[in-house]
DNA sequence: ACAGTGACAAGTC
DNA sequence: AGACTTGCCACTG
């Protein structure tokens, strides 16, 4: 059964791969990244049924205001919570401090991931 | 075929 | 600071 195209759904688990450990990313910069500007709403219906065993780092994947993408309070938002907060990243009232987390690509991220 | 929905985002008011 | 609108496109009923 068809699904997405599983070109554009690797390219974007690729790039959230390169998302470090302690830094977060918002869906738009990952579509972006991952050559498909405008369409973060995918990336999050690719992280959503991406299957569990391929290792992908979605807890660090958040709004581009960095609120969690779940319910404040949902089982979701927590699990999430408990990801980031073990790597370092201080999740408070179901949002991190931008300022301070974002991911910062450079060059040498943005080749690693050879189209 | 079609309308509604969604792990989103940016712009306007 | 919110609320609302538009753009986006795969998926679902």
């Amino acid at each position: 059964m068809p699904r997405f195209n599983q070109e554009k759904a690797q390219q974007i688990w690729n790039t959230v791969r390169l998302v470090p450990i302690g830094k977060v990313c918002s869906y738009g910069l990952i579509a972006d990244l991952a050559g498909l500007p405008g369409r973060a709403r995918m990336v999050g219906s690719v992280l959503r049924q991406a299957p569990a065993d391929a290792q992908l780092p979605w807890h660090r994947i958040l709004r581009s205001n960095g609120a969690l993408a779940f319910a404040a309070g949902s089982a979701a938002a927590q699990r999430q919570k408990g990801l980031l907060q073990e790597e370092g990243v201080v999740v408070s009232g179901n949002r991190v401090d931008m300022r301070r987390y974002a991911w910062q690509p450079d060059l040498s991220d943005l080749l690693a991931m050879d189209y």
